[in-house]
DNA sequence: CGCCCCCCTATACGATCGTATAGCCAGTTC
DNA sequence: GAACTGGCTATACGATCGTATAGGGGGGCG
């Protein structure tokens, strides 16, 4: 064994099984995702899985741990410094319109969140109490938050704050959701930037906004 | 035994298995549900399971086939009737907010369908492929067509009519999907009516709709 | 040098998985 | 009444599941 490595090679294994479970469990769910696949799928032993994570209820959570900081630390490179930046003039209205695609670039690029998101709330159990517990109350909260800053800008409908979350969200979500059906139904690929284009453009113009 | 019950026990227990498997496939997925745990939710032999479905994916089709049956069937009963009788006079305004009313207590009293296929939509599978060639395809094309005639009343703006429906359908099933992850964030619980009818508001007033 | 700690491996346990097969029994058919 | 059919059961197979335990081997510290 190279002896260049000792302590670096200690997390860079453990995460290389986090990179490797966190797609298995997004793609087939807790029940779907077993040790040996994500052993296999990390190029390691099934016992040094379970060495770094005794359980597999622990290795679940640490997994979703691991998702949640990589969409903290990626999401504000999705959403470009001129968010706070351009707030005067007409550019105003724009904001919103790149807001959404930023959201939905970086939703397509890190989608892991989102497939485990709707697995678990498929069905109440102590997985997801705990992710609302974790993520999902403070999710709540900031994401009402900037509707209603953004309602006060009059950059949206002023309508039931977290009813309009939800159904921005909601359709956000959706496009990547059913964009493997979408792209073999209709041909076209939802992640594609000129997509992702039309369908915030869609939803933007198809909002009553008082252009005061 | 009963001697009256011959034939109709035949799929009365098929049914039931059905009903069983639906069930556990739409809160555990593919993965997650099997032989042993449908049988003990129908109150049947595990081997009479396998003796009416051969194989797991075989169970798995017939289950989908069955949950989009009942859809079929159950649909238009919350669609009331009114949907085509009252297009003359400012009623018509109302049948937008009817119509999604009526998915939405559909959506939520027979959410099966939506938690299959959000499960399966995660990664491209055969079981993708069969459901895209059995159901989505022709969802695409009724789901379009009903935008389309809407729009065409005005009742809808007139955007893009297949980014519409994934926007509206979005908004829609993301409540439906969260459901839990709101319930208990919020408190509320947006199955009740009150929910309903108040997102359903939501939705139709922040849209920009012609009033001619 | 010897000890311990830590990353990692080898191996095995019981349970459950999907699947396969042989057979029981009521009812129909000829 | 003998032969057959179809709904259903009992039982078992190999594979894989999650979990547990004992040990190897190299670096840090005394």
């Amino acid at each position: 064994m190279p002896p260049n490595l000792k302590k670096d090679d200690k997390t860079e294994k453990r995460d290389d099984i986090l990179d490797a479970s966190a797609t298995l469990f997004a793609q087939l769910g807790f029940n779907g995702t077993s040790f040996g696949a994500v052993a296999k799928a990390a190029s390691v032993t099934k016992a040094l899985v379970q060495y770094h994570f005794e359980t597999k209820d622990c290795l679940w959570r640490e997994t979703v741990k691991h998702i949640w900081n990589k969409r903290t630390e990626a999401l504000p490179h999705y959403l470009d410094a001129d968010f706070m930046s351009q707030l005067d003039d007409e550019a105003q209205g724009q904001m919103i319109r790149h807001l959404c695609k930023g959201l939905l670039r970086f939703t397509f690029a890190n989608p892991h969140w989102v497939k485990i998101m709707y697995q678990e709330a498929a069905v109440q159990s102590p997985r997801l109490d705990w992710m609302i517990d974790e993520f999902f109350a403070n999710d709540f909260i900031q994401g009402q938050a900037m509707i209603e800053l953004a309602q006060a800008r009059g950059l949206l409908p002023a309508v039931d704050p977290m009813n309009l979350l939800h159904i921005i969200s909601g359709a956000m979500l959706h496009l990547v959701n059913v964009a493997p059906i979408t792209k073999r139904v209709l041909g076209a690929d939802p992640q594609s930037d000129e997509y992702i284009d039309r369908y915030v453009d869609t939803l933007i113009s198809m909002m009553a906004i008082n252009h005061a």
